[in-house]
RNA sequence: GCUCGAGUGGUGGAAUUGGUAGACACGUUGGACUUAAAAUCCAAUGGACAUUAGUCCGUGCGGGUUCAAGUCCCGCCUCGAGUACCA
């Protein structure tokens, strides 16, 4: 009987399926095990082989864990909402959920064909109603909530109502807006419903407020930093303007400090956490005043350095900083509008980028130095972001570089303030080393203590004080999309109002367009059902609205983190129609144990799952303040790229035609493309060629020797240009009649289906099957690191699975044949040292050892000749969390009426491997020179006198006495001399 | 620039605490079987020198610590990822 991975695998796949052999119950008297996945956005390409990575290394070791006997839960479902989706419908009408259920149809087929153990009855999919029921909801408790400083957590609304009542906002220590006006006990009874409304929504953990957003009015739409490229959209070349909107945001900032101190709590790549540390960029330092010269305003300062506050030699303000136009004097007023209306057109990107040239204008104001009370003019500087602390500076070039490039551009004095220093090319930044001089109360400090000192002296005149700043914002949470989640939101004089959660879900509704209205609503703007009535308690047609009974509903939609910020707990309970899950089964599963995907969600998904995390811990909804104990991170599979080079040559106006150059000859191209001019006489005063560039080709069309199979090529309509191309190949001749080969450039890139270098799983499931596969995907290297796509060595794992499969086949017929006889020592000790490794390999996520680790198993059983079921049974439980097709199929042989996902882990006994001798290496200055096999239980004493008296080593000595001789016992010995 | 990660044969990689560098595969070469191919099996395979015995070199580069370094320390180089003037 031959291996026949295809009947097996699609065997076993049916019968998972048919018994639901996955399914993970909430009550269980077994440990509870969450292994979980990155769910997948399900685009229209389908799976590549960089997917499946991350999902068979969970899948193998939630395999191992049912076997070690826990109740595992390993679930996967969709991130279903996203642009992808919305453009395609832009262009085609087609309505987004049906192309979507197109796609996750195609997701399911392929993981389906990889044999995933996944529990499909928990399967969510974020643009569900029944699951975006439950982000609405989530969004409504966070309308709900504040966040109080004192208990340093979120409370309900109703406890702040409650103080204000009481008395008023000034003893309120809350996460708010900035500019909240302090009020009385008496104003707040005074203030009308809807002032009281909008002073609420300055303390909600969603809120509504003005953002500066990348606008583009041709696409009517918002764009992110990186869609913008040189100050215009990377679609369409359409111009980019910064724009002020009402939109929804969350107030994440008020778990910064939490968010970073709980990072100690979970195990996560470092690389990971660093990231987030960084990304929430928390600062200590002082709020510094300063009081404009002959002028009203005040100037606010965020600086790490307040012990450099005597070096101070000029202020810094963002150019959009609200202060310019009022402080600016006539003189300078042309210079300065000039300079913002320049930097105004570039983008935040484009200004960041450019470090090197320094910019700025001055305002021709003085700001007055909080001690000294010297004048110190203001400038205007684009290194300053407005978005960051108070959008201003106070420059000490003596002690920050960039303040210091800056002074010296414009000839801004630049004091010393440092004891001991030279300043004279470049600023003294280093914090352990300053010595504070020239600084009245400050001179002789270290940088601590007059950090304290100034701080003291500037509570003092009440002119600053010690703060705290984090570089993390509040997220934006309006998308001008309509492929999201609808906001349970209708406006009631232009203040939001959340619809009772009884009502929910509030249902996508239908569009005509998917694009902006003509009036630059979001799409949403172009729905004609889009209206609440507070009566009927449904979503009624817009012309009914009178602002009476019937409101309109907000217009944007939630972004893509809203659904997959909780999904995971969703998961425990997903078919739950009461609640978002029950607190039984909460209770039960609590938290993901082992979490596996990509890194690039280091800041986004994780950082904002981390919070929602945080505020359902506080109103109670999770007993977890983290969500994941551990996670791992994939890495990125690669794909080599092929190129075709090629130039366009022009023989008049409009009669051009393509020359593919292969690519040895690609670099001597010049000298190909005149000995081709020589041959092939042309009109000499048209002819000329222009443009040298490189096309991706399939990597299809293309063989392990780098061939281009030209034909395939030019025949493929993706590549009509090449129809009539000439090919010069390797020795720079045209290519005829196979005379030479056309050699492709490649380069590793990351796999993508924009660069014609993606792979699919389906081919390799269909050619060598998913156990081979999986344990190739596996056998590529480790885990966390990338690397690249390479078919070539798939036959090693494909043949090893053949080769098991005969170590349980014999006879004539190659019938199965498993016997009861005892095993040997030497089948017992592969036995146990394949199990030893394999269970810690496991348990390190070194997944690709382990592959190796039952080829070498399987090998020897093979020359052992072993067919022994005490050793061939547990093998077979060894490899079924890798190969779990080939596995059940044996296991079932070998007599069993159950599936083997629930067959215990072999027990790792030591007696087995224990050696009688040990094979020693023997070495002369570090160098081994030859092995000697000794009794394992020699003394170290023993193994010197017999290493010393051996004949080779006398022969290594050539009668040298050895100054040294060091032994190690069970590993080296080292003779020195 | 900063942060993090990586660099080992023709290729993917192994070496878990400093102790025999190159496990296991792929590829290549030779052989067996076959009319042939496929499949399978056997052997060789880091480089140089050498008939053999063996010798020398060798884990990005340069130093160092050690009886012993891919592994530890110092200084660099290259590649990859992330990040963006964060006051």
């Amino acid at each position: 009987m031959t291996y026949d991975f295809r009947k097996i695998e699609e065997k076993w796949q049916k019968f998972w399926a048919e018994n639901q052999t996955f399914k993970a119950e909430n009550n269980s008297q077994k440990e509870k095990f969450y292994v979980l996945d990155m769910f997948p956005y399900p685009s229209g390409a389908g799976l590549h082989v960089g997917h499946p990575l991350g999902y068979i290394a969970s899948d193998i070791y939630a395999r191992y864990k049912r076997h070690k006997g826990f109740n595992v839960l390993h679930p996967m479902g969709y991130d279903s909402f996203g642009l992808p989706a919305e453009q395609y419908a832009i262009q085609t009408g087609q309505h987004p959920a049906i192309t979507t259920e197109t796609n996750i149809n195609r997701y399911r087929e392929q993981l389906d064909k990889i044999g995933f153990s996944f529990d499909w009855s928990r399967e969510v999919r974020t643009s569900d109603p029944s699951y975006y029921k439950w982000t609405q909801w989530i969004f409504i408790q966070l309308f709900n909530s504040w966040y109080n400083k004192d208990t340093d957590k979120a409370e309900d609304i109703s406890s702040l109502i409650a103080i204000f009542e009481k008395e008023g906002n000034q003893s309120v220590n809350a996460v708010c807006d900035e500019d909240v006006a302090a009020f009385s006990a008496a104003d707040w009874k005074a203030f009308t419903a809807k002032e009281q409304q909008e002073v609420l929504l300055q303390y909600r953990l969603t809120y509504l407020a003005e953002t500066e957003v990348n606008w583009c009015p041709a696409l009517g739409t918002v764009l992110a930093n990186d869609e913008i490229v040189n100050g215009v959209s990377e679609r369409g070349g359409h111009p980019v303007i910064r724009k002020k909107m009402t939109q929804w945001s969350m107030r994440i900032s008020a778990y910064a400090q939490r968010l970073l101190d709980d990072l100690t709590m979970v195990d996560w790549p470092q690389p990971l956490k660093d990231s987030q540390t960084n990304w929430i960029g928390r600062s200590e330092g002082a709020e510094v005043t300063f009081r404009v010269k002959g002028r009203e305003e005040v100037i606010d300062v965020f600086t790490t350095r307040p012990d450099t506050i005597f070096g101070v030699s000029f202020m810094t303000l963002a150019p959009e900083h609200e202060l310019v136009a009022k402080i600016t004097t006539s003189e300078q007023k042309e210079e300065v509008e000039a300079y913002i209306a320049a930097t105004a057109k570039r983008s935040e990107r484009d200004r960041m980028a450019d470090v090197k040239t320094i910019t700025g204008a001055f305002t021709g104001a003085f700001a007055e130095h909080p001690f000294s009370k010297e004048p110190i003019p203001i400038w205007i500087g684009d290194y300053v972001l407005a978005g960051y602390g108070t959008g201003a500076v106070m420059s000490v070039p003596c002690g920050d570089q960039r303040d210091y490039d800056f002074a010296k551009h414009f000839n801004i004095p630049i004091p010393n303030i440092f004891d001991g220093v030279d300043i004279s090319e470049e600023a003294f930044a280093d914090k352990e080393k300053t010595v504070i001089a020239n600084s009245d109360f400050l001179n002789g400090l270290p940088y601590k203590k007059a950090v304290k000192r100034v701080i003291f002296e500037l509570e003092k005149l009440e002119q600053g004080t010690g703060k705290i700043n984090y570089r993390l914002r509040d997220a934006v949470f309006s998308r001008q999309r309509y492929w999201g989640e609808p906001f349970p939101v209708y406006y009631v004089d232009g203040m939001p109002q959340m619809i009772r959660a009884e009502h929910l879900p509030i249902v996508l509704p239908e569009v005509e367009k998917y694009l902006p209205t003509e009036t630059g609503e979001p799409p949403l703007g172009n729905a004609t059902v889009w209206a609440w009535d507070v009566k009927k308690s449904t979503v009624v047609n817009n012309q009914l609205i009178d602002h009476k009974t019937v409101f309109p509903l907000e217009l944007n939609t939630m972004p893509g983190w809203a659904g997959s910020s909780y999904y995971f707990n969703r998961y425990m309970d997903p078919n739950n129609k009461e609640e978002v899950f029950s607190q039984e089964a909460i209770t039960y599963w609590q938290d993901v144990d082992l979490y596996i995907g990509g890194s690039e969600h280091a800041t986004g998904h994780l950082l904002y799952s981390r919070f929602w995390q945080k505020f359902m811990f506080d109103k109670g909804i999770v007993p977890k303040p983290e969500f994941a104990k551990k996670l791992i991170n994939q890495g990125m599979i690669t794909g080599t790229s092929a190129f075709v080079y090629f130039v366009v040559a022009r023989f008049a106006k409009d009669k051009q035609f393509y020359i593919a150059v292969s690519k040895s000859a690609w670099g001597r191209v010049d000298e190909v493309i005149k000995n081709w001019r020589n041959t092939h006489p042309v009109n000499e005063k048209a002819f000329r060629y222009s443009i040298l560039n490189r096309i991706h080709s399939p990597v299809e069309y293309v063989n392990s020797s780098d061939e281009l199979d030209i034909e395939s090529f030019r025949n493929d309509p993706m590549y009509s240009e090449f129809k009539d191309a000439i090919f010069i190949g390797e020795k720079g001749e045209v290519i005829k009649d196979n005379n030479d080969t056309y050699i492709v450039g490649r380069e590793v890139e990351k796999m993508s289906k924009s660069k014609y270098n993606v792979v699919s799983p389906d081919n390799i499931c269909q050619e060598y099957g998913a156990d081979s596969l999986r344990l190739y995907e596996m056998f590529l290297g480790p885990l966390e690191q990338s690397k690249p796509w390479n078919t070539a060595g798939i036959t090693g794992v494909h043949s090893f699975l053949k080769k098991m499969w005969r170590l349980f086949h014999g006879g004539d017929e190659g019938a199965f044949l498993v016997t009861d006889a005892e095993p040997t020592a030497d089948n017992l000790k592969t036995l146990h040292k394949t199990i030893k490794k394999v269970e810690e390999d496991i348990e390190n996520f070194s997944f690709n050892t382990s592959v190796s680790t039952f080829m070498i198993a399987v090998n020897e059983l093979s020359a052992q000749k072993c067919s022994s079921k005490a050793i061939l049974e547990p093998l077979t439980i060894l490899v079924s969390p890798y190969a779990p097709h080939i596995a059940e199929e044996l296991w079932s042989k070998l007599g069993h009426a159950t599936s083997i996902v629930a067959a215990p882990f072999p027990k790792f006994e030591g007696k087995y491997l224990v050696e009688s001798s040990k094979e020693y290496p023997i070495s002369f200055n570090g160098k081994v020179r030859f092995k000697l096999e000794l009794p394992a239980d020699l003394s170290k004493e023993e193994i010197e006198a017999a290493v010393m008296t051996h004949d080779k080593t006398q022969e290594q000595l050539q009668g040298r006495t050895p100054k040294k001789v060091i032994v190690v016992p069970g590993k080296i010995v080292n003779i020195v001399g």
